[in-house]
DNA sequence: TTCTAGATAGGAAAGATTATCATTGACAAG
DNA sequence: CTTGTCAATGATAATCTTTCCTATCTAGAA
């Protein structure tokens, strides 16, 4: 497992390789998990004091619109995906927790005339461990 | 198609009939669309006067919880569906249409220990109109 | 080193939803 | 019919997420 030259890959897809994206881009592909504005935020905090939530929301949507990250809305909040094949997603009502799940049937929906971009699905359940508590 | 009586309706319910909740009952029913606090709220108006926001949210909620109305969420918006029905929707992300569309495979979700009490699929896509024009 | 377009920080603003609370009124009991 | 009580309402403020705006700064090219 190769450590990443994101200022080389930031530069690539033709953005500044500024401290406050380079870091970004390690914290948020250094987890499998999602990760919302805020997230980022407090993590980017941590080395960049000072840092701003806004730049945070920037460069989450220009990771998305470059395919690094999938955007999802779940409930009233965008999270960030760093998996961007198609899946859906769990979300236990108890804790907030999020997890991914395989889609059961992608593409099959009839809508005559449309013309159908992005299918996302959200399933609302208890989690296991919150069950058992 | 018999008028339904709604004060009736309501206190079987354990609600009180007030004017706000059944001119509510009467406007969110007699449409088969899709309903936002706001747009209740509009309804409303026309013949209360001074009927606050508040009030249309509180309505739909307590509707939904009598399992009246079903709860989805569509980008940051609340809507409440008089289709109760396990069913997904189709949003046109040109003039923000919606639009009720068959779910392909409901229940097939492999989330092993979970508890699912609900699943929501939304397509993003453009609608036939915004596609011709 | 210098220059410039792009990026950032900070604050304001918009929009949806929820919380708080005094007042009002539905309806059950008398 | 009258009365009393507790739920419902309206008004307002607060919260939360996201976007907008703009002066300042800087990455990277010349």
């Amino acid at each position: 497992m190769q450590a990443v030259d994101w200022r080389k890959r930031l530069q690539e897809a033709g953005l500044r390789a500024t401290p406050q994206r380079v870091l970004a881009a390690e914290l948020v592909f250094a987890r499998t998990q999602h990760v919302t504005p805020q997230q980022l935020h407090a993590g980017l905090a941590e080395r960049l004091p000072g840092v701003s939530l806004n730049t945070a929301y920037q460069i989450l949507q220009q990771f998305a619109e470059l395919g690094w990250l999938a955007r999802i809305t779940l409930g009233t909040r965008t999270w960030f995906d760093v998996n961007t094949h198609p899946h859906g997603h769990l979300v236990c009502t108890s804790c907030g927790a999020i997890e991914d799940v395989a889609m059961p049937e992608p593409r099959r929906l009839s809508a005559p005339g449309w013309e159908i971009t992005k299918v996302e699905v959200v399933a609302q359940g208890r989690c296991p461990r919150c069950r058992r508590a």
